[in-house]
RNA sequence: GCUGCUGUAGCUCAGUCGGUAGAGCGCGUCCUUGGUAAGGACGAGGUCACGGGUUCAAGUCCCGUCAGCAGCUCCA
């Protein structure tokens, strides 16, 4: 006999089979009304289920106030959604509508494209349907019976997923709601009432199974709530992000421009952005060299071959600039990569054990044809500068030079307060033959990572087709403002670049004999295009006083003190600050205003009781007026924050709709 | 690269039915000289992305190119 064990411990046994809903009402009346889902042992099910047989399983009700509600709701109105396109485009074929973080989508074959002007007709039938309150229903069926199901509602999609991802399914099912068939895990609302208030967002295409070579649907991008309240704080939420968007903060506070003149996806440093660079340079050079790095400089532009045996050439022919060619047998790349050539100088003399490990850094400018579709501001470009470098060591080291690395990169990251981010193990895809390199070196390669990371404590997760041709890596991986990934810092292990048949390199051991070093790629911040860009994201503009473009600004209260402004500003110049001056005829309250729509940190407000007793009056642009202090005090404590790298504010939030942790995809 | 959308002043955007372009901010000049988030007046500023086409007439309609946006795919 099926028993339930209820949240609060007692337990309710039926000697019959019994659906939830059913439970939930001999529970009490207001459960009964207020139930949308429930877990049941760890796992979202509708009311629909049902406890059988000898079954023992602790129940937990759903209501509008548990999040996992939400999920179920915005299922159910992917749904509705699929059920008002059905109505208005007969004949389109459905393929898999899941919940994103953010919402909900679902992709269509139509025989005529979607656009946006089709929304307001597709709202406003699904309000229809919300409003006539069918229920859903669960069908269960055979596999045979699903695909003849699938079969006459005319979806071929669904048809070969019963045939291919569910092969091992015994019975599949169905939710039906009043005509609209769909092939479905579910769970779903018991009605459709509950959807308080959806929006749909945008149409893209998609393709079928994320096979580029496959048939491309119109995927429609929703959301939906309990209530408008929570829908339309959703909606500010999206433009707030997209105010703190780095292609907007870049724009307006004069930090970076593209021009396709230039060419997409080359960046252009205006002098603002070029001093967050510079310093971010400076705080990483400073760590390199404490850490034993030794500086290197290459060309942009090397001999085709040297690409043909790292075996970059091969692999990634289609995303290279193509060849300068000079003459036949003379063609040079625009370099994509940096570590060939910091190869070349390891190879330039023979090498001792005593000089490892070697590891050679550099600032190296790299480019890449991407697919122009991917381009985005300084996040995906094609030209960019990584902090590169290249550690060559013996096998023995490479644990700790990789620890080391890991070290770094984490600190780095810490110093500007970046710690959300989430840490991915690159592993290879063992069914891809686009690996280079023999199993047992990947194999060990990989179990040395996860020994490091575990030694670090670090939560990292693996993922299967994610490394680099030439070996596992570990990446630290960061989400946008809209909810995107972006890679940043990465530490790659690499057995094959070294190998006989890539570059041959070699050591000479203590036993006078040559070796084989091990490689290890790193890079903390990635590239300094899409570092800083995702840095302007995570300050809102707003950068910490060591890295700001301008970190304070004199206001002279009237042009009166224009002179003892100046003195000031030479002041602070000379204690090595960046600091404007405002000697405008506008009022202080305007210049406060623009210093303060500007981020410039710090104000340095002065007028004649300040000019008579040699004191600045400080407003903090987060804590507001600091009051009078003598000039000196205030450059000390200027220096300080700088000193100390001090992060005050950050901005972490992101909205959007992106797809980690896809639910119900069918 | 693919699907959909967009491109008007330095920026953000309006521009109806096809009839030769507007606002706010910013910028310049002048007045104003002030005490912690917007003082006032006047003025300059446009190849309506680019190239074709339809039309008596195109910012507006059609085609192409370029660029951007959203998503997919890719990412050494």
């Amino acid at each position: 006999m099926p028993t339930a064990i209820l949240p609060d411990g007692t337990r309710k046994s039926y000697d019959h089979d019994v659906p939830l809903k059913q439970l939930a009402a001999d529970v009490g009346p207001g459960l009964a009304k207020a139930a949308l889902a429930a877990v049941v042992d760890d796992q979202v099910v509708g009311l629909d289920y049902i406890l059988t047989g000898d079954q023992t399983a602790s129940v937990r009700f759903v209501t509008k106030k548990d999040p996992e509600a939400l999920g179920v709701l915005r299922h159910s109105c992917a749904h509705v959604m699929a059920r008002a396109v059905m109505r208005l485009k007969p004949g389109t074929r459905l393929a898999f509508g899941p919940t994103v973080e953010g919402g909900f989508y679902y992709d269509f074959d139509t025989d005529e494209p979607l656009t946006e002007d089709d929304f307001p007709a597709i709202e406003a039938e699904m309000k229809r349907i919300i409003e006539a309150d069918e229920p859903f229903e669960r069908i269960e069926e055979s596999r045979e019976k699903a695909l003849e199901i699938c079969r006459s509602l005319e979806q071929p999609y669904k048809v070969e997923h019963i045939e291919e991802g569910l092969a091992d399914h015994d019975t599949v099912s169905f939710y039906r709601q009043g005509e609209f068939v769909d092939l479905c895990r579910g769970p779903h609302l018991p009605s459709p009432k509950a959807i308080g208030a959806f929006k749909l967002l945008s149409i893209a295409g998609a393709y079928w199974k994320g096979d580029q070579s496959r048939q491309q649907l119109q995927r429609l991008y929703g959301t939906a709530f309990f209530n408008k309240k929570d829908l339309d704080a959703y909606l500010e939420r999206l433009e707030e992000a997209r105010r703190r968007d780095h292609r907007v903060l870049g724009k307006k506070l004069g930090l970076f421009t593209i021009s396709p003149l230039v060419g997409s996806g080359l960046v252009l440093w205006l002098p603002k952005g070029s001093i967050v660079r510079g310093e971010l340079e400076k705080f990483i050079r400073g760590e390199l060299e404490e850490r034993g790095y030794l500086p290197v400089y290459t060309p942009h532009i090397g001999r085709i071959e040297l690409y043909q045996t790292s075996g970059h050439y091969p692999y990634y022919k289609e995303s290279m600039f193509t060849p300068i060619v000079l003459e036949e047998d003379e063609q040079y790349l625009l370099k994509p990569m940096n570590c060939p050539h910091h190869i070349m100088i390891y190879k330039s003399r023979p090498r001792s054990y005593r000089e490892l490990p070697l590891r050679l850094a550099e600032f190296g400018t790299v480019y890449r044809y991407e697919q122009s579709g991917e381009l985005s501001g300084m996040t995906r470009v094609r030209g960019f500068t990584q902090d590169d470098a290249h550690i060559f060591c013996t096998d023995e080291q490479v644990e700790q030079e990789f620890r080391s690395c890991l070290e770094m990169t984490q600190f780095v990251l810490d110093t500007l307060g970046l710690t959300h981010y989430r840490v991915r193990l690159g592993f290879h895809d063992p069914s891809s033959d686009k690996y280079v390199g023999d199993k047992e070196a990947w194999r060990e390669a990989e179990a040395s990572l996860v020994r490091v990371c575990e030694q670090l404590g670090l939560e990292a997760e693996a993922e299967e087709g994610e490394a680099a041709f030439y070996g596992p890596k570990v990446d630290f991986v960061v989400t946008d403002c809209i909810g995107r990934e972006w890679q940043l810092g990465t530490v790659q292990l690499d057995y094959n670049l070294p190998s006989e048949e890539r570059f041959a390199l070699e050591y000479i051991g203590s036993d006078n004999r040559p070796h084989r070093p091990v490689m290890i790629h790193r890079a903390p911040l990635g590239s300094l295009e899409r570092f800083t860009g995702v840095l302007i994201e995570h300050f809102a503009g707003a950068f910490p006083l060591w890295l700001a473009p301008e970190q304070a600004r004199v206001l002279v209260v009237s042009q009166k003190f224009e002179e003892y402004g100046r003195e000031v500003q030479r002041r602070f110049k000379e204690a090595g600050l960046r600091v404007g001056g405002d000697y405008r005829s506008e009022k202080i309250g305007a210049k406060i205003r623009d210093a303060q729509l500007e981020y410039v940190p710090y104000m340095l407000i002065v007028g004649g009781r300040e000019a008579e007793q040699g004191t600045v009056a400080v407003r903090d642009r987060i804590e507001g007026d600091q009051g009078p202090m003598p000039v000196a005090d205030a450059i000390e404590r200027l220096l300080e924050e700088t000193r100390a790298r001090t992060v005050r504010q950050t901005f972490t939030s992101s909205v959007g709709l992106g797809d980690r942790n896809a639910q119900n995809v069918y």
